[in-house]
DNA sequence: GCCAACGTTGGC
DNA sequence: GCCAACGTTGGC
């Protein structure tokens, strides 16, 4: 069992917009980094756990919980000609880009990133990390129960 | 809006 | 394969 964390901007898709989405569950469309794809595709499993991140946003932080809810299989936005994912590199027969389902356990408080900031148990985090960008990190077990923890 | 950090691109 | 230029991310 491993953890995770995914950063969504609320713009484009909130813990809310989960809430209501057809089974709770969404294809974690749009992702354009390799390592971040290697995660999905290679690493996560049916199960695995979710911290649900709001980026890009006036309050950045966790805002749910969720669950790896599928297998990896290719994301259809990649040959969408007119969407913005669109990938002319990318054929059916040799998809570039990989993605899982994401399903919602729970929309918790708010968690901000500045209150992650001061927790020594966190330091470690990789999304605490000065510069970090990547779109989904791992996240340890003891990282995952310290958060836990903060929710009650 | 600013800017640091990082990833990608493309010329050589 | 190097590396400068450029584009993007994302907190503040």
């Amino acid at each position: 069992m491993a953890y995770w964390l995914m950063k969504s901007e609320p713009s484009e898709f909130s813990i809310d917009d989960l809430v209501k989405a057809k089974n709770q569950t969404v294809p974690w469309f749009g992702v354009r980094n390799y390592l971040a794809r290697n995660f999905m595709r290679d690493q996560m499993k049916l199960g695995d756990d979710v911290l649900f991140y709001h980026s890009s946003c006036p309050e950045p932080g966790i805002a749910g919980l969720a669950k790896v809810s599928s297998q990896a299989y290719p994301d259809p936005t990649q040959f969408d000609k007119k969407g913005k994912y669109f990938d002319p590199k990318a054929t059916p027969e040799t998809p570039r880009w990989m993605l899982v389902d994401v399903k919602l356990a729970k929309k918790t408080r708010l968690l901000p990133l500045a209150e992650l900031r001061n927790i020594p148990a966190l330091e470690e985090m990789v999304i605490l990390q000065r510069g970090n960008r990547l779109s989904i990190t791992p996240i340890s077990s003891a990282e995952w129960k310290t958060i836990l923890k903060l929710f009650g």
